[in-house]
DNA sequence: CGCATATTTGATAGATTTCAATTTATGTGG
DNA sequence: CCACATAAATTGAAATCTATCAAATATGCG
C-alpha cells in the first residue's frame, strides 16, 4: 500500500507550491511522504467528533465535510474540502478533532501518518511554513463562512457556496460551464445553516432565474456573473491564483 | 517605546506555554520580541481590509473585532480577540488581511514587527509549532461560530457567545459572577449574525430569565448552568484548560 | 421488483427583520 | 456642574423570510 512517490501527493504539492516556495529538495519531502490510500464510505465519519488521530488525509477523489452539531443534533458543514485539499492538516499539530470529516459522497483519500509530515517539517522548516500557511487559508474560508450564514440571506448563501467551490475546483472557464459536484440537497442545506425543504425552493428558483441548474451530481453554472453578484463572491480570499511573485517564503534558506 | 521585557508580552507568552512546551532558550525568544504599544480608538480599523500589514497585534487591554462584510454593507464579525491574544497572528505567514480589525473599544495593543517573529520562528522551529498551533484553536473556534450562526437559535447564539468569551476570560468561577465586556448591543448584532433589535429583545429575555444581565460595560451571569445550557456550551474546543501532560511539541529538541 | 434515500410540493406557524420613533446613556465644552 | 450633541438602548407594529409538518413523487441499488 506505500509509494514513495504518488500522482496524488503531487497534486497536493501544487496546492502547496501555489502559495509558498518550496526548494527541490524540500519538495521530494513531500513526495516522500509515507501514506496509504483508502475509500471512504459516504455519510459515514471517518474521523470522529473529539477523536484523537495519528494522520491527515489528503481527498483524492470525491468531497469531503468536516461536520459539526448542536445540541439538538442539528448538523453543519463548516468547511468542505475538495480533491488536493489535505482535509484535516490542522491535525498535525493538534490531533484532537474538534470536527468529525465525512465524506459527503463516496470517494477516496490517502492517509499520511503525523510522523511523517512532522519529521519532514521538522527538517525543513518552511515546509513547516508552507503547512502553517495552507491552514491560513482554510481560516479564511471559514471567516467566509461565517459571514455567508451571518449575513446573507438563503439565495445569496447558496449561490456564494456554488461559487467557492467552482473556483477551488478550477472550473471557472466561462460564463457558462459545469462541474462535478456529487452532494445531497440536505448536506447543502448543512453547510449553509437551512433547512433540505428551503435548500430545494432556493436551488429551483436559480434555475428558473437562470444563474445555475443544480442537479444530483453535477452544477451547471448558467450565468457565472449573474451568480457571483447574487451570491456577493469576491475570488480573491480563495488565494487560488497567486502569481508566482506573490509566493511567500519566511524561512531561510532561499 | 521599544523594550526587551514587556509584561504583556509575558502574557502573550503564558498563552502559547499554556499548549505548547517551549524551551527557555524559546521563551526568552518570544519575549524579547522587539515592539511598541499604542492605542486604538474604538470603532475605528487598525488594520484594514486588503491592506498588506508587516507586523501583528498584542492585544493588551479592551476587545478586538475582527470585521467582515457583505456586499450590501452589513457587518459580520468573525473573531473576538481578548487581551492576551495576537489579533492578527496568522498575518506572520499571510501578511495580506482578509479581514478588518477594530477595536470594540477603545484599548492598547503591542504592534510586533514581522521581521522580529519570523526570525524567532526560523531559529526556532518549535516556536513556529507553537505559533501555528494557536492558529489552530482560532480556527477551532471559527468553526464553533458557523456552528453558532448557522444552527442556533438567537437566544442560543447569544448564550454561546458569553459563553465563549467567558471561558477565555478565565472568568468563569462560580454559578454567578461578573466579567467585563465593552461591547455595544449593535456588535453583539455583528457577531452573532442578528440585528440589534432583536439582541435587544433577547438580552432582555435572558435578564428576565435569570441567566444573564449584559449591560454597557459588563455582563453579569447569573447562572453559568443554565447559560452554558441554553448556549449549547461545551469548553473543551477552546482549549483553556490544557493540562501540563497534554502540552504539545513536535520538533526537536526537546 | 421493492426498499431506502432523496427530491419536490403545499399549507401553516414562527422567528427575525424592517421601519419608525422614543427614551436613555455618554461625553464634551462652556 | 449644566446644556447640548451624539451614540446607544428600547419599544411597537407590520412585513418577510425560513422553519416545520405532512405527504407525494423520484431515484438508485441489491
Amino acid at each position: 500500500m506505500s509509494d514513495t512517490r504518488r500522482p496524488d501527493l503531487q497534486r497536493f504539492l501544487d496546492r502547496l507550491t501555489s502559495r509558498s516556495i518550496l526548494t527541490r529538495d524540500e519538495q521530494d519531502a513531500i513526495l516522500g511522504l509515507n501514506c496509504h490510500a483508502a475509500h471512504v464510505r459516504a455519510n459515514h465519519d471517518f474521523v470522529g467528533l473529539g477523536e484523537t488521530v495519528d494522520h491527515a488525509s489528503v481527498i483524492v477523489a470525491g468531497l469531503v465535510g468536516r461536520f459539526d452539531q448542536n445540541a439538538d443534533g442539528g448538523r453543519q458543514i463548516t468547511a468542505i474540502h475538495v480533491p488536493g485539499d489535505m482535509a484535516n492538516l490542522h491535525s498535525v499539530v493538534q490531533p484532537q478533532a474538534t470536527s468529525a470529516l465525512q465524506a459527503l459522497s463516496a470517494g477516496t483519500i490517502l492517509r499520511v501518518p503525523h510522523s511523517a509530515i512532522r519529521r519532514a517539517a521538522g527538517r525543513h522548516p518552511a515546509l513547516a511554513e508552507a503547512l502553517w500557511r495552507d491552514c491560513m487559508v482554510d481560516g479564511a474560508i471559514l471567516s467566509q463562512w461565517v459571514v455567508n450564514v451571518g449575513r446573507r440571506d438563503a439565495r445569496s448563501r447558496i449561490a456564494h457556496l456554488l461559487c467557492e467551490i467552482a473556483t477551488r475546483l478550477f472550473a471557472v472557464v466561462a460564463t457558462r460551464f459545469a462541474f462535478p459536484f456529487e452532494v445531497t440537497q440536505s448536506n447543502l442545506a448543512n453547510a449553509t445553516g437551512l433547512t433540505v425543504v428551503h435548500v430545494n425552493r432556493v436551488l429551483r428558483a436559480l434555475r428558473q432565474s437562470g444563474l445555475a441548474d443544480v442537479r444530483r451530481h453535477e452544477v451547471e453554472v448558467l450565468d457565472w456573473p449573474a451568480l457571483a453578484a447574487a451570491g456577493d463572491f469576491t475570488v480573491d480570499y480563495l488565494q487560488t491564483e497567486t502569481r508566482p511573485d506573490e509566493r511567500l517564503r519566511i524561512f531561510e534558506p532561499r
